[in-house]
DNA sequence: TGTCATACCTATAACTAATAGGTAAACTGA
DNA sequence: TCAGTTTACCTATTAGTTATAGGTATGACA
């Protein structure tokens, strides 16, 4: 049970890393696209936001990394642990409180007003 | 239709403020209780955020002040204004738009894994 | 009288995410 | 062939918000 709340909705690059991770392994690029994709184009990450996520969370042993050749650019595909499920469990369930809260207040209009 | 996300899921305060403040015409105090009640606890507010608040969003004209005497210090209510209204929509908007979209990259548990 | 609750307020710190760059390799069309 | 575009990686800096931690003032209560 969180305190307060562990700064909002901070945290939904990481969410959504290691949700689409732990479905699938994808390279850096791959997974921005996915990101807009997924979200039905309403949440658009740029490579500048997206590859510091998946530094830090593969430093935190929540990812694991490898690193493959192709034509062009070697890629480097990553794919979301044990620790990591744990952690998107903990983080899909502040999202579903702090989101929950929110509606909650959004919708006493129609209990008020 | 925002080019990307406006930074994300900043300017809840702003949204839950202008959202209780259109209902009811409340003082800070008062403020920082109703939003906690408002959400089921899930989100709490401190004073530092809430004053803050408040005092940016009367200086935008998106709300519209009134000190009241009462026994003990003087209150300030605030209520929200017709322009405040405008960008309630506004911000209810973008807060649909984006949670939808973290919600169905969430959802595509079901989809695929 | 001293502590607690009400009620206001601000400045600073901490933290994220956005922006704006930069490198490198391969492909594409003129 | 060479200029531009796309793929693919990366980092440093800036901007922006929220959180923390204070501080003031009044009245009630024990």
């Amino acid at each position: 049970m969180a305190k307060t709340n562990a700064a909002f909705m901070s945290g939904v690059p990481e969410l959504l890393v290691l949700r689409l991770l732990s479905n699938k392994e994808m390279y850096g690029y791959e997974l921005v696209r996915a990101i807009k994709l997924s979200t039905s184009d309403s949440i658009s990450l740029a490579e500048g936001v997206v590859y510091p996520t998946l530094h830090s969370l593969e430093a935190r042993g929540m990812l694991r990394a490898r690193e493959v050749a192709s034509t062009g650019r070697a890629r480097v595909y990553y794919k979301t642990t044990a620790k990591g499920k744990k952690q998107l469990q903990s983080l899909m369930n502040e999202w579903e409180r702090v989101s929950g809260g929110i509606n909650a207040a959004l919708g006493e209009l129609y209990a008020s007003s």
